[in-house]
DNA sequence: CCTGCTTTTTGATTCAGCTCAATTAAACCG
DNA sequence: CGGTTTAATTGAGCTGAATCAAAAAGCAGG
């Protein structure tokens, strides 16, 4: 772990998967393409081999070239703090974009590494750009969009929630993606550690410990190591979002709220 | 608070600002428009008069259609808990775009309330769209960019970082972007209240006051109600930066790290 | 199957920051 | 101006989650 079996340099066989037959198409930046630009996008785009687990694909302060979406496998981002810890920014899975927030100032402000044996299509930005594909240009706002609003999610979960939901959240959120992505929201393997987990939630993985323990002494969750099965989902989808765990007094929405902008129709 | 004065209907001037004139120009989205694009853009552009404290200029769940900068003045974007609590994700500043985030889906994920008499430029975004400048897309997608880098220092912010450190965090960078505005890095007033500090920093609304106290006595700051000194911007950011806060056990990065994605060239 | 190593769990204790409570001070307003 | 409201401060506990400590359970290699 940690380092990754040199490919054997005979076989640089590009892996020449057509995206036309991709089944993660629809959620990556081809997604709208015509059959044109899908044959260019297909030219520029390298269809490469697996990362092991612990590789990374970048590091945070690598000036920024080429984009990936994870094509199996899964990753984490993170950035580090002035002291050198890091801090676990999201979770991708198969069709997620990654690199979209160092296109602005053209370093990546995180960085990236592989969770399990992982593989990934590389996009280079300046064939992209030069491809001059309104589509794909559209795509990419649209990514980043949702990545901006994914973000301010978990904001709120650091910022307002307790321990348990942060939890319960995060599997509530899992699940829902493999459901998308058209594999089981029931069951499925948890690609990160406690302490990944702990360190995305802003906790300590003793404490996600024992939330996996309340979890399945609760009768919602069964929990094998990686292996998670939820038993009810509503029922945890629920106790995300229920309670009031923190103070209530400054987090209500300023009264007399739907005022303005009228001025500004 | 909380209500806008109707602006006189008699008097719908737009007031008419050229944007080739304005001052905010090379950090808004016609950073690097040339003159016939510039032309375009102020005619699509509107520039309008003031909201006042508390005015929204969207909420959570409208379905988007404009992007805004500011202009003067400054607001906060929050998005609601499940439970309808608030949190802040960002404080906007002169030069600002807001509503990033709800391209993707076309709703907005968050809502825009002034914290203090602010104008803003309202760009429809279908007409922006049917401009067609390259310049803007990239301008767009940059822009994107940074708010995700800047979402992620945030969530490092609130995962990581001390009481004590969040709020010297804040007080810095608010510092920064004085500065790269033209005013004072070392004396500015906090349009926000204790109460939307504590929310964005994920502390109690009395934390944030002590944290003000102890930040006076140390003497690197000075305060007055909301108006803030900074007697030593760099020892500020020392503090900011400096100690461990928290358990470091799981946040270094993975050893070996440096390894992999050779493999991926 | 044993040995060493890593990950996870469980228990006991501590503490940073929250909550509750009261006071002060500014702004607001007829 | 006095009287009311809202924002900010200060004090005194309390508590949820962190920290410290140790045991247990996987897992990899020989």
């Amino acid at each position: 772990m940690g380092t990754v079996k040199a490919d054997n340099v005979v076989s640089i066989k590009p892996v020449k998967v057509s995206c036309k037959d991709c089944r993660l198409r629809k959620f990556c930046l081809a997604a709208d393409l015509n059959a044109e630009e899908l044959g260019m996008f297909e030219r520029i785009t390298q269809h490469r081999r697996s990362l092991e687990r612990g590789a990374q694909v970048f590091h945070s302060g690598d000036t920024f070239n080429t984009l990936y979406t994870v094509r199996t496998g899964s990753l984490k981002t993170y950035t580090l703090t002035p002291d050198g810890r890091e801090q676990i920014n999201g979770f991708y899975l198969p069709g997620d974009l990654i690199g979209l927030d160092a296109m602005g100032s053209g370093v990546h402000g995180s960085g990236a590494e592989a969770l399990e044996t992982t593989s990934l299509c590389a996009i280079p930005f300046n064939r992209l750009s030069s491809m001059q594909s309104e589509s794909i240009q559209q795509r990419l706002l649209n990514l980043a969009s949702e990545q901006i609003k994914n973000r301010d999610q978990h904001i709120t979960l650091l910022g307002k929630e307790s321990a348990d939901q942060r939890l319960a959240s995060l599997l509530v959120h899992l699940a829902d993606r493999f459901e998308t992505l058209g594999y089981s929201a029931q069951q499925f393997n948890l690609s990160m550690s406690r302490a990944d987990i702990g360190n995305y939630l802003g906790l300590a993985i003793e404490t996600v410990s024992r939330l996996f323990a309340k979890l399945r002494n609760s009768g919602l969750i069964a929990v094998d190591r990686r292996q998670l099965g939820i038993n009810n989902l509503d029922e945890l989808r629920n106790f995300a979002a229920s309670e009031f765990p923190k103070d209530v007094r400054n987090n209500l929405p300023t009264d007399g709220s739907r005022a303005a902008l009228s001025v500004l129709i």
